[in-house]
DNA sequence: CTACCTTATGACACCGGTGTCTGGTTAGAC
DNA sequence: GTCTAACCAGACACCGGTGTCATAAGGTAG
């Protein structure tokens, strides 16, 4: 660190003593001032503003933290493969923290690991954070928001359905918004429809699978156990799950994939067998991330709103912090809307 | 936050007293033990970790910041559309992280703002971070590594080619990968090779370019202007500049786009056209992203290693602070490999 | 046996803020 | 013209750690 001054930031080592002497007054004044304490003399607040202003004083976080006891640090904790989703969501509760003096501090977890509870604990314990968000699959691990509760780490969960009271929870209702997208199939003309259903033990999974379930009973079609395969949200997985679809006879004419890496899957294992699509095979994904409009055909999708969930995500958590009664106005469900590009024709004639 | 309990957390409460009382020595004495000082007879040392082991005490961070007059928060500053990048980059850093008692504050900004500059004072000055890494194309700021200097935040950062001492940067070289790139597609048979270049002003692009016109130098090839497309980093950019390309006669028989999302527009351009990839036309692109797998047919690139350099990059920042000389051995600079896969094939027969 | 040096521990101030309580002004009420 | 309440600002302790220095105990030399 040779070239680096390690002290010479003149703004740096300004303390709040220094302020209270150019001003005049003391520390508790300039204190008050800090905080907008409506006890003041309006000439003596300006003074000591102005002094502020042209020194650039900037109050040290750590001494208010210590002194307050508390700090101003929000942790993201997600054990998520899905780079676009967790960058998404780090920039909607980055949007919500703007302007405040809270900082965003994430923790990627590994769910396989058999210290992720210790490695949590740690994380919220030694910094004390303020409060934590939780993004899913981690976030349905009750065990977790019993373990923060413990530790007296306020949270939020994100998810795919309400699990526990609005005030920690913030959630897309992602039955209804597949229910949506397979009815759009069957309206096409669609009749016989593949699942490729998420990791078991997931609740977007399941949500997502009683919606695909939902829209065929609705529209009276049986759902035989063979139009329905496992896969695990990656792309690799998409494309193994499709190999046992495209092995029935008759194919089925259709396919939703509980994401989109999956159903990028489904298109690249049709291509291997020369499936046309949409032609011969319509393909509908979830989560609307970049790949959708890289491959061809686009891929129709589901579209949650994903920024804007972690907007209020972090607004819940520090509404009561910042005072104001935005914490009550935030919604906690959200919903989804279908997107519609080249992956969705009408079945072929048969 | 009706059901959470604020403080009830039993090893949140503890401090330094409190152990210092059940242990019978004074907090001095337990703070030795914290800090491992060597001055400690044994039997004490023992006795008073005995103590912290039973009750789970963890040190105040804040405390300890304000005691110390530097905290253990690492910032990562970053305006990039990439989120596979940033978040591989988080992934590296963290893991540098891991074991120490940093923790990761991150910090996406937007270049096209006028504040900026700002924006970053505020955030370094704010939080007094113990220092920051800063990702392309922000890192090729320099008036932004002066005003680090002068707020005292130590800094590395990334990029694509040395650009001052390695004491402060961690950089792959980018324009030898590139040459190999496209000596791969000359030793393939390409002669007429199109290049779609990043955007003006980011040194990778202009290291990319560089590499592409060394390759073509070496082997006696001239590079006509036409042959050189300007793109944004985008795939709608990679998408458009392609037109040009593909508007030329005879046409490229090869591109190599200055990276991958670029180079997904190139592959939907030739679809668009009726193009056949790899067998009208090969395409290299660069990162290594995701997508390179998605796409029909899988696009070949270059891979950087992009977690092992965050890990680098943190490890040179707390390096001093660890006190272990991991520093000194860290590389500061890396290299990229090529990647075959199936979007390159030798020109066909004219 | 005293002098002196080492080693292990403690007392106390300090880091830079905030909460509490007290005292001095000023203005309004009688 | 005095009394009282309201208002403002400061003194001081405290948050939970760490640095400095003093000191007590133990060991060796003279």
């Amino acid at each position: 660190m040779a070239h680096q001054k390690q002290d010479e930031g003149a703004t740096a080592k300004l303390t709040i003593n220094d302020i209270a002497r150019l001003a005049g007054v003391s520390k508790k004044t300039v204190s008050r001032v800090i905080n907008r304490s409506p006890l003041l003399n309006r000439e003596t607040r300006d003074k000591v503003e102005a002094i502020i202003r042209e020194t650039g004083y900037v109050p040290n976080p750590q001494a208010r933290a210590l002194a307050l006891g508390r700090n101003f640090l929000i942790g993201l904790i997600y054990d998520n493969p899905n780079a676009q989703m967790v960058l998404s969501m780090q920039r909607g509760i980055l949007e919500a923290l703007h302007g405040t003096e809270f900082e965003l501090v994430i923790r990627p977890v590994d769910r396989g690991s058999n210290h992720v509870m210790d490695d949590i604990r740690g994380f919220v314990t030694r910094q004390r954070l303020f409060g934590v968000v939780v993004l899913p699959p981690m976030s349905e691990n009750d065990a977790l928001m019993r373990m923060l509760d413990e530790q007296g780490c306020r949270y939020v969960r994100m998810g795919s359905a309400m699990l526990d009271d609005p005030e920690h929870m913030v959630a897309s209702n992602d039955r209804e918004a597949v229910a949506d997208a397979v009815r759009h199939l069957i309206t096409q003309g669609h009749r016989r429809i593949g699942l490729i259903a998420g990791p078991h033990g997931f609740r977007s999974a399941r949500e997502r699978r009683e919606g695909f379930e939902m829209a065929l009973a609705e529209a009276g079609i049986s759902l035989p156990r063979s139009l329905v395969a496992d896969g695990q949200y990656t792309f690799e997985s998409g494309l193994s799950a499709s190999e046992s679809l495209f092995d029935l006879s008759p194919r089925p004419t259709a396919i939703f994939a509980s994401n989109d890496e999956m159903a990028a899957g489904v298109l690249y294992a049709a291509r291997l067998r020369g499936i046309a699509v949409p032609d011969e095979l319509s393909i509908i994904g979830f989560d609307d991330t970049p790949v959708t409009t890289r491959v061809w055909p686009p891929l129709s999708t589901v579209r949650w709103p994903i920024v804007a969930m972690g907007r209020a995500a972090a607004l819940k958590l520090i509404g009561t912090a910042i005072g104001e009664d935005a914490e009550v106005n935030e919604p906690s469900m959200f919903s989804s809307t279908l997107i519609r590009r080249g992956s969705v024709a009408p079945p072929a004639q048969t």
